[in-house]
DNA sequence: AATGATATTGAGACTTAATTGCAATGAAAA
DNA sequence: TTTTCATTGCAATTAAGTCTCAATATCATT
C-alpha cells in the first residue's frame, strides 16, 4: 500500500520541486490531526512535536498538499480556513452543526449520482463538490428544545 | 406582493432597530445586481448611486440583511466573501466554472429530499445547506480540450 | 413640532489571515 | 565536490473585516 509520503514525494517529483524535511513535518503533523485542521492549529502541532516550521513555510506547504489530493479545504465555518486530510478516505459530504461545532461525515451514493445527472444536463464536466448541511445536531436540539420552554 | 424594503423593514423593526436611508441605499444597491456579488463591488454600486456609504456601514448591514433571509452567502470562490440575493427566489444550488467563474444554477428536487433523508438517519436538524459543484461549463471544456491537443 | 433616549454613522485605527521580498541555506544533479 | 536553483525564515506588507468614538439621525413620546 502506497503511503502519504510516498505519494506526495512522487507529486513534488512530477513537478521538479524537493521533498524537504520540512515539507516531510508539516505532512507528518496533519496526519497526526484525526479531525479538521487550521493553520494556527497546524503550525502548534508542529512545535509540540519539535518542529519548529515558519507560518509562512505552512502558508507554502498547503496549495501543494492540496493541488496533490492529500488535503482538501473544508467548510469555512467561521472566519479562518480550515483543512482536512483525505488521504486513502471515501469521499463524504458534512452536517455541521451550528451549535457545538460537531461535525457529521456521510456518504450518500443516490445525491452523488443524482449530482452527476445534473452536470450532465448542464454539460459540466465535474472536478469536485462539496455539500455542507448546517443546522443542530441531536444534543444541541435537545438542549435548545428545553432552554425555549 | 410584500417587497424587500417592506421585509427588511419589518425585520429592523421587531428587533428594534432603526430603518435608516442607509440601509435603504444598501438594500436598493443590492438589487441592481443580477448576480453575486462582494462588498467592494457593492461599496463601487452604492458610488455609482451617488450615495457614499462607508464600508463599516456596509459590514454591519450585511448581518442584518443574512438574518433576515434577504441574502445568503455564497460560495466562497476565492478569498472574498460573496452574498446573493434571495428574496422571492427559489432555494437552487451551483455550479462553478473553476476557469472562467460561470455560475449555473441548478435545483433538483430528488437531492434535497435525500439531504432531508440523511439529517433524519443522524436525527439532525438541518436549517440551510449549500451544495457547490466545482468543475468546467461547456465551453471551458472545449476550449482546454483544444488547447491539449 | 419639540424633546429625549438610543441606535447609527463615518473615519480611521486596529486585528488577523495570508502573501511576498530577500538574503541565507539546503537538496540533488552534474 | 561543485553548481544550480528551489526553499526557508524573517519581517514587512497587503487586504478583509472589526472596533472605537464623537457626531448625528431616528422614532416614540410629549
Amino acid at each position: 500500500m502506497i503511503d502519504a509520503d510516498q505519494k506526495f514525494e512522487e507529486f513534488l517529483k512530477l513537478k521538479e520541486l524537493k521533498y524537504t524535511s520540512e515539507r516531510k513535518f508539516v505532512l507528518k503533523a496533519i496526519f497526526s490531526f484525526h479531525k479538521h485542521f487550521d493553520v494556527e492549529e497546524l503550525f502548534e502541532k508542529l512545535r509540540e512535536q519539535g518542529n519548529h516550521i515558519s507560518r509562512a513555510t505552512i502558508y507554502r506547504t498547503i496549495p501543494l498538499l492540496l493541488q496533490s489530493g492529500l488535503i482538501t479545504e473544508a467548510l469555512h465555518c467561521q472566519d479562518k480556513t480550515s483543512y482536512e486530510n483525505i488521504f486513502n478516505k471515501k469521499h463524504h459530504d458534512h452536517l455541521v452543526c451550528i451549535n457545538c461545532g460537531k461535525i457529521i461525515e456521510f456518504y450518500n451514493e443516490r445525491i452523488e449520482k443524482l449530482q452527476e445527472e445534473v452536470c450532465k444536463q448542464h454539460n459540466f464536466v465535474p472536478i469536485e463538490h462539496r455539500l455542507g448541511i448546517k443546522g443542530y445536531c441531536e444534543d444541541c436540539y435537545k438542549k435548545i428544545k428545553k432552554e425555549t420552554k
